[in-house]
DNA sequence: AGAAACTCTGAACGGCGTCCATTTGCGAAG
DNA sequence: CTTCGCAAATGGACGCCGTTCAGAGTTTCT
């Protein structure tokens, strides 16, 4: 067969993500590849290289997808909380929430790794400077006599501690007391933390 | 050829596993193959599996490994320090030291998961059990009033706090002030959440 | 010496990412 | 309406991968 013009360049790439990440979400990260998602679409291995350079073109760009999808369910989730502690809570029992209910996409952000020929993606680290102003904006009212560098720091250590509640939440390394505990270790991570900063 | 006898299966076993985590750590979790562990230990592929059950099972052992030596690492390192909060501020330390200094087994250690039809090994459970332990004996002297609820919420709190910071580090998904700024943030972490804890 | 038991091989299978010579069919030119 | 050029898409090839297993090679027992 030759041109058969049904869809656009950019159809075709709409379409091709959107079956990656039903095989990601189905099959799991080892389960993805390029001929499954070439058979989904209805076109044949080869074409996906007239779309995406080679297979981690197409990782990155799910996992530019899924930083943009967390960044939203986080400011969704603080809208209505006002109150400068809970505000901050409930972001990260956002964050959490965001890793329990998409580990394969979670955990692909996180595990996938370009290799170093690829140079990285400025709309990739742009993506996620956004969402950790997001972060140090619900840190900021819980230490307003700090310096700007004392806030970034106390946001960027904060941020890690949660993602690292959310990170083993989906490892299954560890048999936790109960699956709805993350909520209550990220609370008291929070809590904790900032009445430690409060106190200084 | 038929038999050799040249080395014993735990011979075998034990130069599978060495060459293994070489190969791991020269060319990362994707570059290693059974194809490639068999020629380095001069055998064929085949006779991999007269000592592993197949190739997850090779990673676990080598997990296994991994969760001594850092358990190791850890126990060292607190060794000479009996202040507590140095102490756990140390062992914060040493755990991120490990990420960094072996970043493709802490990698994998977190990353591979067993596939649901192989049963989890008790004995890495035990492993980790052991390990969170040396974790509750360092905060246990800082946090002396407290129940062992009280007690284990907390180490589990702080620990998954410290592993987001190791886990963070080695991802490579952000640009971050410094290198040498992740002991800072360890530092801080703990500093910040055990005093907020004696202020409860 | 011959048979039995054991060790190890090597080829085969299906799946993977990637590449590219070849084919197909659309749109423009005549 | 026909022809032609060229972009679009194919599909087979390559070299990897994990896994299996019949059979060849070696040792041990009788």
């Amino acid at each position: 067969m030759g041109r058969r013009n049904q869809h656009s360049r950019e159809q075709q790439r709409e379409m091709a993500i959107a079956a990656a990440e039903l095989i990601l979400v189905r099959e799991g990260f080892a389960g993805l590849s390029m001929r499954k998602v070439a058979d989904a679409i209805g076109y044949t291995v080869g074409s996906l290289y007239l779309i995406f350079q080679n297979q981690d073109d197409l990782l990155a760009t799910i996992n530019e997808r899924t930083t943009d999808a967390i960044y939203g369910h986080l400011r969704d989730a603080i809208e209505w909380q006002s109150e400068p502690l809970p505000r901050l809570q409930q972001l990260g029992a956002a964050y959490i929430e965001f890793a329990q209910t998409h580990p394969a996409r979670f955990r692909m952000l996180f595990e996938h790794r370009l290799p170093p020929e690829m140079e990285p993606r400025t709309s990739s680290e742009t993506r996620i400077r956004r969402m950790f102003e997001l972060v140090e904006s619900c840190v900021a009212p819980l230490m307003s006599a700090a310096s700007p560098q004392q806030l970034r720091r106390a946001a960027t250590t904060l941020w890690s501690g949660v993602h690292g509640i959310a990170s083993l939440a989906i490892s299954g390394k560890f048999k936790w007391a109960g699956d709805a505990e993350f909520r209550g270790y990220c609370d008291d991570l929070i809590g904790t933390y900032v009445a430690g900063l409060q106190q200084r």
